[in-house]
DNA sequence: AATGAATGAGGGTTCATTCAT
DNA sequence: TATGAATGAACCCTCATTCAT
């Protein structure tokens, strides 16, 4: 996917920054990454380094921005192709867990260090992350609206559970393991709408 | 003999370190976490904080195990304190939330934080989860084998969209919020087991 | 020699002070010797320890003071009870050997690490060296004036050559090796004598 | 490339480490000696200090080397260039002070900080150091067989003592004192060759 | 754009020493 | 006398960042 296509030329060290520091940053954390690893990784000095990013915070606003760039595109669009009801619910799900297992690093980083981020970085981002969570939401409650789905619990509530079911995912998934994404996210729309309990 | 009883006067600076360096941690992270500040919040020295813990890891680890301690022995009671089928995963789920939620900052930490452990202590800690994780799922297959809750999604699988319900939940939820620890465990159960479609 | 004899008790932890002291600073030098280290050699606290020194460098200025009473008084009654000319040279020779190497660790102390001394300890014992010193070159200056030994080398260049071949043996002697401390001492005296080259 | 020659500058402050540290380490140990002092006296930052030893024992490590490359060195050129019988021993007599006086601090270091290396380090340098024995002894061993040394003292009794007599005047010896280091070479080789009686 | 030496604040940890019990 | 928790300065070393080349 984000390899070098036959018409480009190979990657530059730069434009491998946000895969390489996010693998980085999703390995052993934001805190506990050198800047010194990640030009060692990148194959470049650690002068170079900072030509491209003025801190190392700056690339790990690069990692969530691309990281929620990507996941909410990929919902919106999900959802809007999808038909009504919970066919729009389902489609979320789809697409949230493709987008993230796809790149589990970037997401995984962009979920557990947000944090890090200071200032005006740590708002853009929030923001950004809490649109995404609306867009969650109002997919939701317009599921309940057309009655697809349960309205005694609200939408609000439904939302975080969702987003529980979703996100907790990238600590465990084994992309070698014997559950594809394709699977995982049948699973947790069957589980999500229907419940675990036989019917 | 060093426990606060009700007879006894304020837990004294180091009796509270769990409880201290967990907020710090579960807050800005392990690794972003300095012994000086964890010192200071325990209103000793520096030198005192390493009286008690050989390392800042070691405090870590007592966290870890204390929230494995606490999460496990909750769980194991309240399964074998329900009755069949359905109960025993409501009560594991209720169990569950409120105890995680009841600290909140001990656990988030121990599910957030515990990589940063190392060798043995990483080892120790990670056997003891996965050990929580086997009741978890053999509470499910118990379930499955009663009828309870549908076999077509195998245990395993549906351990870990549980987990992923319960574990996410660590980093949103607020206690001053408008959703109670109580409310929050029912409205897992309801949404695992039946599921956000109507009925 | 220095063991509890039958008619005295065990030796309290702290008539062991010095020489558990001299074993650890000979050892690993007098500045990577932590006190908790000494206090564990010797089975006592760290507070104990400060109750008997009241620094690190008391234990040190007792360990050289008894390193150079013992060989003062060692060479001075080997010179005086000497014969003449080159036999008071062979005394001192000998005692200075035997009673270095009959406790290795507190001369060797004292020899390396008598820098570590501050203020008036290290005047005290640098003067109480010299006076040493000076013992040997007495002793040299009057086997010139007797004839014994060779006066166109001035007794002053005479007794450091003298100290060298003594004490650079507290660096390499092997008490379980080949060599005796007595064969060693009638070595350095021949040699030092004599000379290598045949006559 | 980057050593002086006689048209570059002065040395830089990296180039002048080894001597530094050498004075520092010699003057009150290398365990009492912090990296903040040699980085001052250095005229650099600690940080930089690090940029160059990436330990304080790297150091330590590159005088050991340094010490044993010249006085080997020195060793092998004087003995090889000398004549046959006692000639050899006068004139490794006069390398080893002349070499060793010449750099005090440097060699002062070797001989008495070596045991501060670890591991490897520690290893190394002391193979090189007992090559340099082995040196010495063959020198004497030849001697002995051309009969210009006595053989009833073994060859390895005889390097020891002639060890002693070289290496503790590292301890004493002063540049500005009345006795050069020609007229010490001399007098050791005097002493160690012909002994002190008169003949 | 690229380099890599230099910076200096701050990190985890140790240590000689003190003091209440 | 003995204890061991407490102290806080200092230790070795690391790090994000800067800057001359």
């Amino acid at each position: 996917m984000h390899e070098a296509s036959p018409m480009t030329g190979p990657l530059t060290a730069l434009q491998r920054a946000s895969s390489v520091g996010a693998r980085l940053f999703a390995g052993k954390g934001y805190a506990a990454t050198t800047t010194r690893e990640l030009s060692s990784a990148l194959g470049v000095t650690n002068g170079t380094l900072y030509h491209h990013f003025s801190t190392k915070e700056a690339l790990l606003l690069q990692i969530c921005n691309e990281s929620l760039d990507r996941i909410t595109a990929a919902a919106s669009v999900a959802v809007a192709g999808a038909g009504g009801g919970g066919r729009k619910v389902e489609a979320l799900i789809r697409a949230h867990v493709l987008t993230m297992l796809g790149d589990q690093d970037l997401h995984k980083t962009m979920l557990t260090e947000l944090r890090s981020l200071t200032g005006e970085h740590l708002e853009a981002v929030t923001g950004r992350r809490d649109a995404y969570s609306r867009l969650v939401r109002d997919t939701l409650a317009g599921a309940q609206t057309e009655g697809a789905i349960r309205d005694d619990l609200d939408a609000h509530t439904l939302t975080l559970l969702l987003l529980n079911m979703l996100n907790w995912t990238i600590f465990w998934f084994d992309p070698a393991g014997r559950l594809t994404a394709e699977e995982l996210a049948a699973a947790i729309a069957t589980t999500f709408l229907d419940g675990s309990a036989p019917r």
